[in-house]
RNA sequence: GGCCCCGUAGCUCAGGGGAUAGAGCGGCCGCCUCCUAAGCGGCAGGUCGGAGGUUCGAAUCCUCCCGGGGUCACCA
């Protein structure tokens, strides 16, 4: 429990007290009192507006109800004092004491602090990239592979149990055009030229897999009708270009517990087992779609098809599972697939789609909440674009695939630790600009350094110390005599500290990493100004004569230290220790 | 046209229904005999796209409108 739950605990404990004495009428509802940082500092360390919300229920003016809960938690020795403010807020400072001793509830927990039970245990899955496997993974997919990666590091940080999952792609025309891209450069590796046909992908990533195909079948699959080597084809370099993406991700310190293949869900019985599940419910029929509102298309017949009743869950029309022809639509394999994770007992499933996805949200939350009966909630993430920069123009450029820009481009120009952070500092439905210019910049305009900076700067003064003869190890700054951090700029680097478990919970309970992206900022930030004022106030430097002085700061220095790095290692980004 | 996302300082963006809406960049003024100045402090800069509504209280929730982007049945 962080230090906002307790507090929040002791207020709803006077309430109790006040309920008991009369002051309050019984049975009120308390669910929205909440105790949180108040967004000036001047006003306190902590702001319950327990007072304004009761007034009403309560039939008695706030601050009537705030000064009789102010006089009862002004008694609670961790309080240092309650004062009544504004319409009925109760703004409340923690005796200095509440700090000290959190100093040494971080260095206990380590690297552990912050970490969270909220998960409870639950299990979530998490399905990111699936990207399809026809080529190296470009630009588009880095995004989504950060923020999967992180938000998956973030919820086991907050207590869930997280599959990281990748939906291969591997069922549909796209691998046909992939496999007669690879027999070209086949033909070519055999020595004949390569008939790279408007259609086939022309990236030189193939010719390594054709080279590939010549070792195991020689020339034996040449001049041979496409029936017959379509399949192995398909098979090989599938299996090649998923190599190639393992390690496009390995390169960005991303790495799946689990690959799914759409092509395993043919043929087994697992679509037919999922549409039969939703035909049980009624909601499968064979109908004709209407065109979009108000906007028909050129070409639109009337059809007939095989429907989902995805409106009966939410959706805007309902979706067809089956083309006119008798096959599958994407769709139902994609049902097929949520089907088979839903039965594997997750308590809750989010996909990471690209923002262009977005038609695609409801239906697919439309399938798993009729599939699991409303049990297992589906969140969906949309990435917006990331616009690539060089010095003020847009960047195109590929060594590998000359039509576009690969994730190896990013990684290999800018590092895995810098486009990671980056990559974080927007929401996910915001488009996000990435200037290598910029990205790369050691100053203040980059976060990424501005951040490491500070960590640094931790280990500086620890070395600092150290050189001075300290006993800096963390048994010892676990025994430092707290009570030497009393000074309101000391107090306050403590209190921003104290967040971070707080915002660990927010930030999973809305799956969104950002968030701890810009907490490390603010952190850095306020240990940038809390160093500096070392130059004025020569006692609030790390570094003192004595030793014992010396390892109560260094403890604080320590904490921070401690937070920074468990921060950066959710967001997948290496902590530095000195700068270059 | 339907649906989804976005609209907050000159620019790029934060902001779980709370108090006087924040940060960086850009502009101006300051700070290194002192732990890393790759840093810090201060000043200037706002109809939170608009109008209604819910609420003790709205940038935040709801409705409508305006502007920008995405997307719209036998492609995944």
């Amino acid at each position: 429990m962080n230090l906002f739950d307790q507090l929040r605990t002791a207020v709803l404990a006077a309430l109790d007290t006040m309920e008991a004495d009369g002051v309050l009428p019984p049975g009120l509802d308390r669910a929205a009192v909440t105790v949180e940082p108040p967004r000036d500092p001047a006003h306190g360390d902590m702001a319950t507006n327990a007072a304004m919300v009761l007034a009403k229920p309560a039939g008695l003016p706030p601050r009537t109800i705030a000064e009789a809960l102010a006089a009862r938690m002004a008694a609670d020795p961790r309080i240092a004092s309650a004062d009544v403010a504004g319409p009925g807020f109760l703004n409340l400072r923690l005796a200095p004491s509440v700090w000290q001793s959190h100093v040494s509830d971080i260095l206990h927990a380590g690297a552990g602090y912050g970490r969270s039970s909220s998960g409870k245990g639950r299990s979530v899955n998490v399905e990111f990239v699936s990207a399809n496997p026809t080529g190296p993974m470009h630009v588009g997919h880095v995004r989504g592979a950060v923020v999967g990666d992180a938000l998956s590091n973030l919820l086991a940080f907050a207590g869930w149990r997280v599959t990281r999952e990748y939906y291969i792609n591997d069922g549909g025309a796209q691998v046909d055009v992939l496999a007669r891209s690879a027999y070209e450069r086949y033909r070519e590796a055999n020595g004949l030229s390569p008939e790279i046909r408007e259609g086939l992908y022309p990236g030189d990533y193939l010719i390594p897999v054709g080279e590939a195909l010549k070792a195991k079948y020689g020339d034996s699959l040449l001049n041979r009708p496409e029936g017959d080597w379509l399949a192995d084809v398909r098979e090989f370099a599938t299996e090649m270009m998923m190599a190639m993406i393992r390690d496009d991700l390995a390169a960005l310190g991303v790495s799946m517990d689990v690959y799914s293949s759409e092509k395993a869900l043919y043929g087994t019985g697992k679509i037919e087992a999922a549409l039969a599940q939703l035909r049980e419910q009624g909601l499968i029929y064979e109908g004709v779609l209407t065109p979009p509102k108000g906007k028909t298309p050129e070409d639109w017949e009337p059809r007939e098809q095989t429907l989902f009743r995805s409106t009966a869950h939410g959706d805007d029309v309902d979706r067809p599972v089956m083309k006119s022809d008798g096959g599958w639509t994407y769709f139902a394999p994609d049902i097929a697939y949520h089907y088979d994770k839903v039965q594997r007992g997750f308590d809750e499933l989010i996909d990471i789609f690209g923002a262009d996805h977005g038609g695609y949200v409801k239906r697919m939350k439309a399938a798993v909440s009729a599939l699991s009966g409303g049990r297992v909630p589906l969140d969906i993430k949309l990435i917006q674009l990331v616009k690539l920069w060089k010095n003020g123009e847009p960047f195109k450029m590929s060594k590998r695939a000359g039509t576009f820009v690969t994730l190896r481009d990013v990684v290999e120009m800018a590092g895995a630790d810098v486009t990671r952070f980056i990559m974080l500092t927007r929401k996910n439905d915001v488009a996000l600009d990435f200037d290598f210019a910029k990205v790369l910049e050691q100053s203040k305009d980059n976060p990424v350094f501005y951040v490491q900076y500070a960590n640094a700067r931790v280990h500086s003064v620890l070395r600092k110390a150290a050189e001075a003869g300290v006993d800096v190890s963390d048994q010892a700054l676990m025994d430092a005599d707290y009570t030497k951090l009393s000074h309101p700029a000391e107090l306050a680097l403590i209190a921003k500290l104290a967040e971070w478990p707080r915002l660990v919970d927010i930030a999973a309970r809305s799956n969104e990493p950002h968030r701890v992206a810009f907490y490390l900022y603010e952190l850095a930030s306020d240990f940038h100004g809390f160093w500096n004022r070392g130059n004025d106030e020569p006692s609030l430097r790390f570094v003192h004569d004595d030793s014992a002085t010396t390892q109560a700061k260094i403890a604080l220095a320590r904490c921070t230290g401690v937070v920074i790095r468990s921060g950066l290692a959710i967001l997948g980004v290496t902590p530095v220790e000195e700068m270059r």
